[in-house]
DNA sequence: AGACGTCGGGACGCAACCGTACCGTCGCTG
DNA sequence: CAGCGACGGTACGGTTGCGTCCCGACGTCT
Protein backbone atom coordinates (compact mmCIF):
# COMPACT_ATOMS: atom_id res chain seq x y z
CA UNK A 1 0.00 0.00 0.00
CA UNK A 2 0.98 3.32 -0.63
CA UNK A 3 2.14 5.36 2.53
CA UNK A 4 -0.83 8.17 2.92
CA UNK A 5 2.24 10.42 4.59
CA UNK A 6 4.15 11.13 1.35
CA UNK A 7 0.59 11.26 -0.89
CA UNK A 8 -0.62 13.95 1.23
CA UNK A 9 3.19 15.54 1.10
CA UNK A 10 3.01 15.49 -2.47
CA UNK A 11 -0.59 17.21 -3.13
CA UNK A 12 0.49 19.70 -0.48
CA UNK A 13 4.13 20.16 -2.56
CA UNK A 14 2.02 20.14 -5.61
CA UNK A 15 -0.46 23.09 -4.69
CA UNK A 16 2.22 25.10 -3.37
CA UNK A 17 4.57 24.95 -6.73
CA UNK A 18 1.56 25.37 -9.12
CA UNK A 19 1.37 28.85 -7.28
CA UNK A 20 5.21 29.65 -7.03
CA UNK A 21 5.76 28.80 -10.32
CA UNK A 22 2.55 27.91 -12.45
CA UNK A 23 1.47 24.68 -14.54
CA UNK A 24 3.32 25.76 -16.95
CA UNK A 25 6.55 25.68 -15.33
CA UNK A 26 5.96 23.07 -13.39
CA UNK A 27 8.36 19.78 -12.87
CA UNK A 28 7.61 16.89 -11.02
CA UNK A 29 11.11 17.04 -9.88
CA UNK A 30 10.41 20.28 -8.27
CA UNK A 31 7.64 18.81 -7.01
CA UNK A 32 9.08 16.06 -5.61
CA UNK A 33 11.84 17.89 -3.89
CA UNK A 34 9.78 20.21 -2.10
CA UNK A 35 7.88 17.62 -0.94
CA UNK A 36 11.14 15.65 0.71
CA UNK A 37 10.40 12.35 -1.65
CA UNK A 38 11.66 11.18 -4.51
CA UNK A 39 10.48 11.43 -8.12
CA UNK A 40 9.57 7.41 -8.10
CA UNK A 41 6.63 8.21 -5.08
CA UNK A 42 5.71 10.44 -7.46
CA UNK A 43 5.61 8.56 -10.34
CA UNK A 44 4.25 5.33 -9.09
CA UNK A 45 0.76 7.76 -7.70
CA UNK A 46 0.15 9.57 -11.07
CA UNK A 47 1.62 8.61 -14.03
CA UNK A 48 2.18 12.41 -15.43
CA UNK A 49 2.14 15.61 -14.61
CA UNK A 50 -1.47 16.68 -15.94
CA UNK A 51 -3.05 13.29 -14.01
CA UNK A 52 -1.36 14.86 -10.89
CA UNK A 53 -2.52 18.26 -11.54
CA UNK A 54 -6.66 17.22 -12.38
CA UNK A 55 -7.01 15.17 -9.56
CA UNK A 56 -5.35 17.28 -6.61
CA UNK A 57 -7.10 20.22 -7.96
CA UNK A 58 -10.15 18.73 -8.87
CA UNK A 59 -10.23 17.01 -5.33
CA UNK A 60 -9.44 20.51 -4.09
CA UNK A 61 -12.25 22.40 -5.96
CA UNK A 62 -14.67 20.24 -4.55
CA UNK A 63 -14.58 22.19 -1.23
CA UNK A 64 -17.52 23.97 -1.13
CA UNK A 65 -17.89 27.63 0.21
CA UNK A 66 -20.65 28.19 2.58
CA UNK A 67 -23.73 29.52 0.83
CA UNK A 68 -25.67 32.62 2.72
CA UNK A 69 -29.51 32.64 2.86
CA UNK A 70 -30.12 35.29 5.05
CA UNK A 71 -33.76 35.83 3.26
CA UNK A 72 -32.74 38.89 0.96
CA UNK A 73 -31.03 38.82 -2.21
CA UNK A 74 -28.97 42.16 -1.95
CA UNK A 75 -27.46 40.65 1.71
CA UNK A 76 -27.19 37.26 -0.03
CA UNK A 77 -25.32 39.00 -2.36
CA UNK A 78 -23.13 40.97 0.07
CA UNK A 79 -22.05 37.96 2.04
CA UNK A 80 -21.11 35.96 -0.98
CA UNK A 81 -19.34 38.99 -2.00
CA UNK A 82 -17.10 38.77 1.53
CA UNK A 83 -16.85 35.18 1.36
CA UNK A 84 -15.82 35.01 -2.17
CA UNK A 85 -12.88 37.47 -1.51
CA UNK A 86 -12.11 35.86 1.35
CA UNK A 87 -11.48 32.89 -0.12
CA UNK A 88 -9.64 34.57 -3.28
CA UNK A 89 -7.19 36.21 -1.50
CA UNK A 90 -5.66 33.29 -0.37
CA UNK A 91 -1.95 32.67 -2.25
CA UNK A 92 -2.94 29.32 -3.18
CA UNK A 93 -6.44 30.29 -4.94
CA UNK A 94 -5.55 33.72 -6.30
CA UNK A 95 -2.27 32.41 -8.08
CA UNK A 96 -3.22 28.60 -9.26
CA UNK A 97 -7.14 29.51 -10.30
CA UNK A 98 -5.85 31.90 -12.75
CA UNK A 99 -3.34 30.22 -14.06
CA UNK A 100 -5.10 27.31 -14.96
CA UNK A 101 -8.11 28.98 -16.34
CA UNK A 102 -5.61 30.31 -18.34
CA UNK A 103 -4.10 26.80 -19.50
CA UNK A 104 -7.59 25.72 -20.20
CA UNK A 105 -7.62 27.63 -23.21
CA UNK A 106 -4.91 25.33 -24.38
CA UNK A 107 -5.56 21.58 -22.40
CA UNK A 108 -9.03 20.96 -23.10
CA UNK A 109 -8.61 18.39 -20.54
CA UNK A 110 -7.87 21.34 -17.57
CA UNK A 111 -10.69 22.99 -19.37
CA UNK A 112 -13.33 20.01 -18.75
CA UNK A 113 -12.00 19.57 -15.25
CA UNK A 114 -12.44 22.94 -14.61
CA UNK A 115 -15.72 23.35 -15.92
CA UNK A 116 -17.31 20.51 -14.18
CA UNK A 117 -15.53 22.03 -10.54
CA UNK A 118 -16.36 25.64 -10.62
CA UNK A 119 -18.87 26.51 -13.24
CA UNK A 120 -21.18 23.48 -11.98
CA UNK A 121 -20.67 24.81 -8.47
CA UNK A 122 -21.10 28.44 -9.54
CA UNK A 123 -24.17 27.72 -10.97
CA UNK A 124 -25.78 25.48 -8.34
CA UNK A 125 -24.88 28.28 -6.16
CA UNK A 126 -26.31 31.00 -8.52
CA UNK A 127 -29.55 28.73 -8.97
CA UNK A 128 -29.87 28.40 -5.32
CA UNK A 129 -29.34 32.13 -4.69
CA UNK A 130 -31.46 33.17 -7.66
CA UNK A 131 -34.42 30.09 -7.05
CA UNK A 132 -34.95 32.03 -3.53
CA UNK A 133 -35.14 35.48 -4.76
CA UNK A 134 -37.66 34.51 -6.82
CA UNK A 135 -39.84 32.42 -4.71
CA UNK A 136 -39.74 35.01 -1.90
CA UNK A 137 -40.85 37.82 -5.19
CA UNK A 138 -37.75 39.77 -4.93
CA UNK A 139 -37.38 38.96 -9.30
CA UNK A 140 -39.10 37.66 -11.32
CA UNK A 141 -38.71 34.24 -13.38
CA UNK A 142 -35.41 33.82 -14.28
CA UNK A 143 -34.24 34.20 -18.34
CA UNK A 144 -31.23 32.73 -18.50
CA UNK A 145 -29.03 31.32 -15.50
CA UNK A 146 -25.53 31.59 -17.50
CA UNK A 147 -26.63 35.56 -17.69
CA UNK A 148 -27.33 35.56 -13.69
CA UNK A 149 -24.18 34.31 -12.82
CA UNK A 150 -22.35 36.40 -15.24
CA UNK A 151 -23.86 39.14 -13.38
CA UNK A 152 -23.14 37.85 -10.35
CA UNK A 153 -19.48 36.73 -10.49
CA UNK A 154 -18.38 38.68 -13.32
CA UNK A 155 -17.57 42.07 -11.61
CA UNK A 156 -16.36 40.59 -8.00
CA UNK A 157 -14.26 38.41 -10.29
CA UNK A 158 -12.73 40.72 -12.46
CA UNK A 159 -12.00 43.33 -9.69
CA UNK A 160 -9.98 41.16 -7.21
CA UNK A 161 -8.59 38.19 -9.29
CA UNK A 162 -7.65 40.03 -12.69
CA UNK A 163 -7.66 43.31 -11.52
CA UNK A 164 -6.82 42.78 -8.03
CA UNK A 165 -7.59 45.46 -6.46
CA UNK A 166 -8.60 44.89 -3.11
CA UNK A 167 -12.47 45.11 -2.27
CA UNK A 168 -13.21 47.36 -0.03
CA UNK A 169 -15.50 45.98 2.64
CA UNK A 170 -17.54 49.21 2.22
CA UNK A 171 -17.57 48.24 -1.58
CA UNK A 172 -19.16 45.20 -1.03
CA UNK A 173 -22.68 46.09 -0.49
CA UNK A 174 -22.48 48.57 -3.27
CA UNK A 175 -21.39 46.08 -5.39
CA UNK A 176 -24.51 43.66 -3.94
CA UNK A 177 -27.14 46.44 -4.60
CA UNK A 178 -26.23 46.61 -8.35
CA UNK A 179 -25.93 43.29 -9.17
CA UNK A 180 -29.40 43.39 -7.40
CA UNK A 181 -30.44 45.84 -9.93
CA UNK A 182 -28.86 44.12 -13.18
CA UNK A 183 -30.55 41.00 -11.96
CA UNK A 184 -34.11 42.97 -11.98
CA UNK A 185 -33.43 43.66 -15.45
CA UNK A 186 -32.00 40.56 -16.52
CA UNK A 187 -34.84 38.64 -15.64
CA UNK A 188 -37.17 40.56 -17.10
CA UNK A 189 -38.90 39.71 -20.62
CA UNK A 190 -36.28 40.94 -22.91
CA UNK A 191 -38.61 43.85 -24.38
CA UNK A 192 -36.33 45.69 -26.38
CA UNK A 193 -35.81 49.12 -25.13
CA UNK A 194 -38.17 50.63 -23.03
CA UNK A 195 -36.29 50.22 -19.42
CA UNK A 196 -36.15 53.28 -18.41
CA UNK A 197 -38.29 52.87 -15.70
CA UNK A 198 -37.05 53.97 -12.24
CA UNK A 199 -35.35 51.51 -10.47
CA UNK A 200 -35.55 51.72 -6.93
CA UNK A 201 -32.74 49.93 -4.52
CA UNK A 202 -36.10 49.57 -2.07
CA UNK A 203 -37.67 46.51 -2.74
CA UNK B 1 21.15 48.83 -38.32
CA UNK B 2 19.22 46.31 -37.21
CA UNK B 3 16.43 44.39 -40.04
CA UNK B 4 13.05 45.46 -39.55
CA UNK B 5 11.37 42.57 -41.01
CA UNK B 6 13.43 40.62 -39.08
CA UNK B 7 12.54 42.56 -35.85
CA UNK B 8 8.80 41.88 -36.80
CA UNK B 9 8.92 38.44 -37.80
CA UNK B 10 10.28 37.99 -33.87
CA UNK B 11 7.15 39.67 -32.70
CA UNK B 12 5.17 38.08 -34.55
CA UNK B 13 6.69 34.27 -33.56
CA UNK B 14 6.65 35.86 -30.27
CA UNK B 15 2.83 36.65 -29.95
CA UNK B 16 1.77 32.49 -31.44
CA UNK B 17 4.64 31.28 -29.33
CA UNK B 18 2.97 33.16 -26.59
CA UNK B 19 -0.36 31.76 -27.21
CA UNK B 20 0.70 28.13 -27.78
CA UNK B 21 2.84 27.42 -24.78
CA UNK B 22 2.01 30.45 -22.88
CA UNK B 23 4.93 32.90 -21.08
CA UNK B 24 5.97 29.94 -18.08
CA UNK B 25 7.18 27.65 -20.89
CA UNK B 26 8.07 30.25 -23.78
CA UNK B 27 11.91 29.89 -24.50
CA UNK B 28 13.44 32.42 -26.82
CA UNK B 29 14.95 29.07 -28.35
CA UNK B 30 11.53 28.22 -29.99
CA UNK B 31 10.43 31.84 -30.70
CA UNK B 32 13.68 32.00 -33.09
CA UNK B 33 12.89 28.90 -34.32
CA UNK B 34 9.28 30.05 -35.30
CA UNK B 35 10.45 33.20 -36.64
CA UNK B 36 13.03 31.40 -38.96
CA UNK B 37 15.80 33.76 -37.14
CA UNK B 38 18.57 32.64 -35.03
CA UNK B 39 19.04 33.23 -30.90
CA UNK B 40 21.63 36.08 -31.46
CA UNK B 41 19.01 38.18 -33.59
CA UNK B 42 16.58 38.26 -30.45
CA UNK B 43 19.28 39.01 -28.03
CA UNK B 44 20.60 41.31 -30.23
CA UNK B 45 17.13 43.22 -29.85
CA UNK B 46 15.81 42.58 -26.35
CA UNK B 47 18.08 41.16 -23.14
CA UNK B 48 15.79 38.74 -21.56
CA UNK B 49 12.78 36.86 -21.97
CA UNK B 50 10.45 39.44 -19.41
CA UNK B 51 11.74 42.50 -21.97
CA UNK B 52 10.66 40.69 -25.09
CA UNK B 53 7.25 39.80 -23.68
CA UNK B 54 6.78 43.79 -21.94
CA UNK B 55 7.54 45.49 -25.21
CA UNK B 56 5.76 43.37 -27.51
CA UNK B 57 2.90 43.31 -25.06
CA UNK B 58 2.61 47.00 -24.40
CA UNK B 59 2.89 47.52 -27.65
CA UNK B 60 0.13 45.37 -28.89
CA UNK B 61 -1.96 46.58 -25.86
CA UNK B 62 -1.71 49.92 -26.90
CA UNK B 63 -3.96 49.46 -29.89
CA UNK B 64 -7.03 50.52 -28.74
CA UNK B 65 -10.50 49.44 -29.35
CA UNK B 66 -12.84 51.79 -31.61
CA UNK B 67 -15.00 53.21 -28.80
CA UNK B 68 -19.07 53.54 -29.45
CA UNK B 69 -21.06 56.89 -29.59
CA UNK B 70 -24.28 55.84 -30.09
CA UNK B 71 -26.00 58.86 -27.37
CA UNK B 72 -27.45 55.93 -25.43
CA UNK B 73 -25.05 54.10 -22.67
CA UNK B 74 -27.46 50.99 -23.12
CA UNK B 75 -26.47 50.85 -27.14
CA UNK B 76 -23.43 52.05 -25.95
CA UNK B 77 -23.09 48.66 -23.86
CA UNK B 78 -24.28 46.88 -26.55
CA UNK B 79 -21.75 47.80 -29.39
CA UNK B 80 -19.06 47.84 -26.82
CA UNK B 81 -19.92 43.43 -25.76
CA UNK B 82 -19.97 43.23 -29.34
CA UNK B 83 -16.71 44.71 -29.66
CA UNK B 84 -15.10 42.99 -26.92
CA UNK B 85 -16.53 39.25 -28.18
CA UNK B 86 -15.21 39.82 -31.00
CA UNK B 87 -11.35 41.30 -29.64
CA UNK B 88 -11.33 38.21 -26.84
CA UNK B 89 -12.42 35.64 -29.66
CA UNK B 90 -9.63 36.12 -31.71
CA UNK B 91 -7.15 32.93 -30.80
CA UNK B 92 -3.76 35.08 -29.82
CA UNK B 93 -5.84 37.56 -27.29
CA UNK B 94 -7.77 34.86 -25.55
CA UNK B 95 -5.22 33.07 -24.76
CA UNK B 96 -2.68 35.81 -24.29
CA UNK B 97 -4.66 37.93 -22.16
CA UNK B 98 -5.76 35.05 -19.40
CA UNK B 99 -2.23 33.80 -19.62
CA UNK B 100 -0.25 37.35 -18.94
CA UNK B 101 -2.88 37.85 -16.03
CA UNK B 102 -2.06 34.61 -14.66
CA UNK B 103 2.17 35.48 -14.63
CA UNK B 104 1.46 38.55 -13.32
CA UNK B 105 0.29 37.68 -10.24
CA UNK B 106 4.15 36.53 -9.99
CA UNK B 107 5.89 38.62 -11.61
CA UNK B 108 5.35 42.34 -10.74
CA UNK B 109 7.07 43.49 -13.71
CA UNK B 110 4.37 42.06 -15.36
CA UNK B 111 1.57 43.10 -13.64
CA UNK B 112 2.27 46.76 -13.25
CA UNK B 113 2.72 46.68 -17.39
CA UNK B 114 -0.52 45.26 -17.98
CA UNK B 115 -2.25 47.60 -15.36
CA UNK B 116 -1.09 50.49 -17.35
CA UNK B 117 -2.11 49.08 -20.43
CA UNK B 118 -5.33 47.40 -20.29
CA UNK B 119 -6.78 48.71 -16.75
CA UNK B 120 -5.80 52.66 -17.24
CA UNK B 121 -7.50 52.30 -21.24
CA UNK B 122 -10.40 50.51 -19.93
CA UNK B 123 -10.93 53.25 -16.96
CA UNK B 124 -10.70 55.86 -20.25
CA UNK B 125 -12.85 53.98 -22.11
CA UNK B 126 -15.84 53.43 -18.56
CA UNK B 127 -14.99 57.05 -18.05
CA UNK B 128 -16.13 58.42 -21.39
CA UNK B 129 -18.68 55.94 -21.66
CA UNK B 130 -19.97 56.92 -18.20
CA UNK B 131 -19.26 60.32 -18.18
CA UNK B 132 -20.97 60.98 -21.61
CA UNK B 133 -24.01 58.83 -19.89
CA UNK B 134 -23.85 61.32 -17.02
CA UNK B 135 -24.00 64.42 -19.54
CA UNK B 136 -27.07 63.03 -21.18
CA UNK B 137 -28.80 62.32 -17.83
CA UNK B 138 -29.19 58.97 -18.21
CA UNK B 139 -27.11 58.56 -14.54
CA UNK B 140 -26.63 60.19 -11.29
CA UNK B 141 -22.96 61.28 -10.77
CA UNK B 142 -20.92 58.64 -10.57
CA UNK B 143 -19.71 57.58 -7.31
CA UNK B 144 -16.74 55.13 -8.12
CA UNK B 145 -15.25 54.40 -11.40
CA UNK B 146 -13.55 51.47 -10.56
CA UNK B 147 -17.05 49.89 -9.21
CA UNK B 148 -18.74 51.00 -12.91
CA UNK B 149 -15.30 49.40 -14.40
CA UNK B 150 -16.36 46.11 -12.39
CA UNK B 151 -19.83 45.98 -13.36
CA UNK B 152 -19.20 46.91 -17.40
CA UNK B 153 -16.21 44.73 -17.96
CA UNK B 154 -16.19 41.95 -15.64
CA UNK B 155 -20.09 40.02 -16.80
CA UNK B 156 -18.50 40.09 -20.46
CA UNK B 157 -15.03 38.87 -19.59
CA UNK B 158 -15.97 35.93 -17.20
CA UNK B 159 -18.24 34.93 -19.77
CA UNK B 160 -16.27 34.98 -22.77
CA UNK B 161 -12.68 34.55 -21.45
CA UNK B 162 -13.18 32.73 -18.56
CA UNK B 163 -16.08 30.64 -18.77
CA UNK B 164 -15.36 30.49 -22.30
CA UNK B 165 -19.24 30.33 -23.06
CA UNK B 166 -20.26 32.03 -26.22
CA UNK B 167 -22.07 35.28 -26.29
CA UNK B 168 -24.87 34.74 -28.39
CA UNK B 169 -25.42 38.31 -30.29
CA UNK B 170 -29.17 37.98 -28.62
CA UNK B 171 -27.04 37.70 -24.96
CA UNK B 172 -25.61 41.15 -25.62
CA UNK B 173 -28.46 43.46 -25.52
CA UNK B 174 -29.83 41.93 -22.56
CA UNK B 175 -26.44 41.85 -20.42
CA UNK B 176 -26.03 45.48 -21.42
CA UNK B 177 -29.67 46.17 -20.30
CA UNK B 178 -28.61 44.55 -17.05
CA UNK B 179 -25.40 46.20 -16.54
CA UNK B 180 -27.11 49.86 -17.28
CA UNK B 181 -29.38 48.54 -14.09
CA UNK B 182 -26.80 48.05 -12.08
CA UNK B 183 -25.01 51.20 -12.89
CA UNK B 184 -28.14 52.78 -12.16
CA UNK B 185 -28.11 51.63 -8.76
CA UNK B 186 -24.25 51.96 -7.63
CA UNK B 187 -24.60 55.65 -8.70
CA UNK B 188 -26.61 56.71 -6.49
CA UNK B 189 -25.79 57.83 -2.86
CA UNK B 190 -25.05 54.77 -1.25
CA UNK B 191 -27.02 55.29 1.83
CA UNK B 192 -26.44 52.28 4.00
CA UNK B 193 -29.95 52.25 5.61
CA UNK B 194 -32.27 50.11 4.53
CA UNK B 195 -30.51 47.35 4.99
CA UNK B 196 -31.15 46.47 8.75
CA UNK B 197 -31.57 42.51 7.72
CA UNK B 198 -29.96 40.22 9.38
CA UNK B 199 -26.58 39.37 8.86
CA UNK B 200 -25.79 35.46 9.45
CA UNK B 201 -24.56 33.13 7.29
CA UNK B 202 -26.56 29.40 7.18
CA UNK B 203 -24.95 26.83 5.74
C1' DA C 1 37.18 49.16 -56.14
C1' DG C 2 38.79 47.98 -51.61
C1' DA C 3 38.63 48.09 -46.68
C1' DC C 4 35.87 48.42 -42.68
C1' DG C 5 32.08 47.81 -39.68
C1' DT C 6 27.96 45.50 -38.51
C1' DC C 7 24.70 41.82 -38.63
C1' DG C 8 22.95 36.91 -38.82
C1' DG C 9 23.98 32.02 -38.25
C1' DG C 10 26.01 27.90 -36.37
C1' DA C 11 28.38 25.76 -32.50
C1' DC C 12 29.65 25.17 -27.74
C1' DG C 13 29.61 24.39 -22.62
C1' DC C 14 26.42 24.33 -18.93
C1' DA C 15 22.25 23.38 -16.30
C1' DA C 16 17.66 21.50 -15.53
C1' DC C 17 14.38 18.03 -16.18
C1' DC C 18 12.37 13.78 -17.97
C1' DG C 19 11.25 8.92 -17.44
C1' DT C 20 13.28 4.54 -16.16
C1' DA C 21 16.07 0.73 -14.28
C1' DC C 22 18.15 -0.99 -10.38
C1' DC C 23 19.06 -1.50 -5.39
C1' DG C 24 18.41 -1.46 -0.44
C1' DT C 25 14.82 -1.66 3.12
C1' DC C 26 10.66 -2.34 5.54
C1' DG C 27 6.61 -4.87 6.85
C1' DC C 28 3.62 -8.67 6.39
C1' DT C 29 2.83 -13.64 6.46
C1' DG C 30 3.25 -18.38 7.30
C1' DC D 1 12.07 -16.42 12.53
C1' DA D 2 12.66 -16.51 7.57
C1' DG D 3 11.06 -15.53 3.01
C1' DC D 4 8.66 -12.63 -0.04
C1' DG D 5 6.67 -8.75 -2.08
C1' DA D 6 6.15 -3.97 -2.45
C1' DC D 7 7.92 0.55 -1.56
C1' DG D 8 11.23 4.60 -1.69
C1' DG D 9 15.72 6.38 -3.14
C1' DT D 10 19.71 6.84 -6.18
C1' DA D 11 21.83 6.86 -10.60
C1' DC D 12 21.67 7.09 -15.51
C1' DG D 13 21.17 8.44 -20.57
C1' DG D 14 18.74 11.56 -23.36
C1' DT D 15 16.56 15.93 -24.42
C1' DT D 16 15.81 20.83 -24.25
C1' DG D 17 16.93 25.48 -23.44
C1' DC D 18 20.21 29.13 -21.97
C1' DG D 19 23.67 32.61 -22.95
C1' DT D 20 27.98 33.36 -25.47
C1' DC D 21 31.62 33.23 -28.93
C1' DC D 22 33.36 33.21 -33.45
C1' DC D 23 32.93 33.31 -38.40
C1' DG D 24 31.15 34.37 -42.96
C1' DA D 25 28.31 37.76 -45.61
C1' DC D 26 26.49 42.04 -46.78
C1' DG D 27 26.31 46.98 -47.24
C1' DT D 28 28.69 51.35 -46.80
C1' DC D 29 32.06 54.89 -47.01
C1' DT D 30 36.06 56.76 -48.93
Amino acid sequence: MLRDDITTAIRRALMQELAAVGYGRLSIEAVARRAGVSKTAVYRRWSSKLELVLEVVSAAAGKRLPLPDTGDLRTDLEMLYLIMTQALRHPLASQIIPDLLAEAARNPQIAQTLQEALRLHQRTVGGLLIGRAVERGELPVVVDPDIAIDLIVGPLYWRVAIARLPLDPADAPRMASAVVGALRVACQVPIRGESDVELSVRP
